[in-house]
Formats: structure tokens, sequence, C-alpha cells
DNA sequence: ATAAGGCCTAAGAG
DNA sequence: ACTCTTAGGCCTT
């Protein structure tokens, strides 16, 4: 077994695992004792999950765990991975900067006030896709226990000090998912968008990758190519995996709090209302703001 | 380009 | 206990 530590003190802004790994940005990790979402912060609690590489063509999985103890983030792993700690959870992003950076705003300055340390992760982007497919009208522990049981049923399995963890598929092993499994599984009415965009990448029709290298707005128009990806969906993807970190996923909490706090913001379309919003927000690290204000609403604020 | 209606289903709210 | 509504929307018409 691999391990490291990573003084909290030397990140700028510092770190909150639990609102990182909690807040709803990311269904790629799991709390060790099952508690996620439900219960309350464990302050001591591990977090795992599994990192596919590939080299050579075949691919690797690594299983990783992290915890906050002592002012330290501490990981364990199957192999060295202090690289990948610091890009899952964007640990060399100057929070401090982006904080300051941030526009005069009340209920902005709240939002990132009371949850100081939560930091936007970086999902692997084809689990980031399906995660938010399914995320379609659900809440956010049951958008977990879909990905955790599409994990378990379709995923690689893989022994580490003792326990079986389990990554999330690829593209090839969902393929062979049926809409019927997928609605017996509990995926209600995404069954088929699961199937569909599991298909496309399988096949080479397309590729969330793919939308990296495009602009901000054509990166969104792209990714609605996948099936159950609509403008929403498409900004979550951006924002959680492809760092795109001014997307502003426009979701019913956003929609409420433009409503509230931002009615001049409100274009009318999907599309326009982005544009204002992001621009309200900050720009360059509006998608920052927006999961800070989702967040603080969501949690009742 | 924009507007309705239908959709799975478990957990909260009333 | 039981019904009604809601949950980080998307697809089709």
């Amino acid at each position: 077994m691999e391990t490291g530590t990573i003084p909290l003190g030397d990140l700028s802004g510092g770190l909150d695992l639990y609102r990182t790994l909690e807040s709803g940005q990311s269904y790629c990790w799991r709390r060790s004792d099952g508690e996620m979402y439900g219960g309350s912060p464990a302050p001591d609690a591990w977090y795992h999950t599994v990192v596919s590489g590939s080299e050579d063509g075949s691919t690797s999985n690594a299983v990783l765990r992290v915890r906050d103890h002592n002012g330290h983030l501490e990981w364990e792993s199957t192999t060295d991975a202090d690289t990948i700690v610091r890009r899952l959870l964007r640990l060399d992003d100057d929070l401090e900067a982006i904080v300051a950076a941030a526009p005069d705003d009340s209920l902005l300055d709240e939002a990132y006030e009371a949850h100081r340390g939560m930091r936007l992760v970086e999902d692997p982007s084809f689990a980031c896709l399906i995660s938010f497919i399914c995320s379609a009208q659900m809440r956010v522990s049951r958008i977990h226990t879909m990905v955790s049981t599409l994990a378990r049923e379709y995923g690689d399995q893989i022994e580490f000090d003792g326990d079986t963890y389990h990554a999330f598929p690829t593209p090839a092993q969902l393929a062979t998912a049926t809409e019927a499994e997928l609605r017996d599984l509990g995926l209600g009415y995404r069954a088929p968008y699961v199937v569909r965009t599991a298909e496309m990448v399988a096949n080479g029709e397309g590729h969330p990758d793919e939308a990296r290298d495009l602009e901000y707005e054509d990166a969104r128009d792209y990714l609605t190519r996948f099936v159950g990806v609509g403008d929403k969906v498409a900004d979550c993807v951006l924002l959680f995996s492809l760092g795109f970190d001014e997307a502003v996923p426009l979701d019913t909490w956003l929609k409420s709090a433009i409503e509230e706090y931002y009615p001049d913001c409100d274009g009318g379309s999907y599309a326009t209302t982005s544009r204002a919003i992001r621009d309200r927000l900050g720009g360059e690290y509006a998608g920052y703001a927006q999961t800070y204000i989702f967040h603080h609403l969501r949690t009742g604020a």
C-alpha cells in the first residue's frame, strides 16, 4: 500500500472534504461508513473511489481513499496517488484568490463565507456524464445510489486491503446493459438514456473529452448530442469534469436564486439567462460561485 | 426558435 | 398510515 499526507495548511483557501464530496458535485466517491448525504459530517471519515488509468492500451484500476486527519489530508492507495489526489480534488486551485476575485454580492459573499474550503472536483468525464444523466429530477442521495449500483453491477472489482471496491463501468461495459435491466435497478425513464449514451461512447460516435478543446458554448452544444443530455446536464459535465470553470448549471436551485436575487438575469431562455448570470457571478469562475450558491441554498440557507 | 405534456420512483411534506 | 408533491430535466410533438 502506498500512502501520503498533504498538509491542509499548505492549500490556499484550505479544504473542506465533507462539503467538497457531499455537496452533489461528484458521485464518484463513497464514504466508508456508508452514511453519505443522510447523516452528518464525520470529521475523520475515509472516502474512497476507483481511478481508471490507461497505459499501453490496457486499463488499470487504482483504489484510492482519503481522509482529513489532524490537519492533513491523508491518502492510501494501490499506487502512488499524490498527483491523482491533487487533480481529483483540485488542490492546486488558489481558492483564496478565487474568493477574493468574486464580485461583491451579498448572497455570494454569504455562501463563500458559510462553506469555506469547499472545492470543485474533477471527475472522470464518462462517469460524470452518466452521473448527471441520472440526476434528472432526482435527489442527490438517490443519484449516488444509482451510480453505486451501476458500478456494482457493471464495473470491475478490485481488492484492496481486505475489501472489495468497484470501478465505474467503462463505456463498453455499460453498453452491455439493457434498458430493462437499468429500469429494474431503479433508473426509471433515465434507463434508455444511459444505455444509448454508453453505446454512443463505446461505438466512437462521440466522447465527452472531445468537448475539452472547444469554446464554452460550443462545448455545451457538443455534449447535448448524447441522449439524456440537455443544457443543464452539459453544464454540469463541463464544470465538474472538463475544466470549464465559467459553466453555470441552471438547475432548480439556481433558477430560484435568479428569481429572488438576480431577476434581471432571467433572459427567457437557457442560453440568454446563462450568459447573464455567468456575467453577474464573475465570468471566469462563475461556476465556483454557482456551486457555493447551490450548496448554500440546498442546505437551507 | 419556443411551448406544452409525459415520464420512473422514493423520500418528504402535509 | 395514506396521498400529494418534489427531486440539481430531457425528449417528443
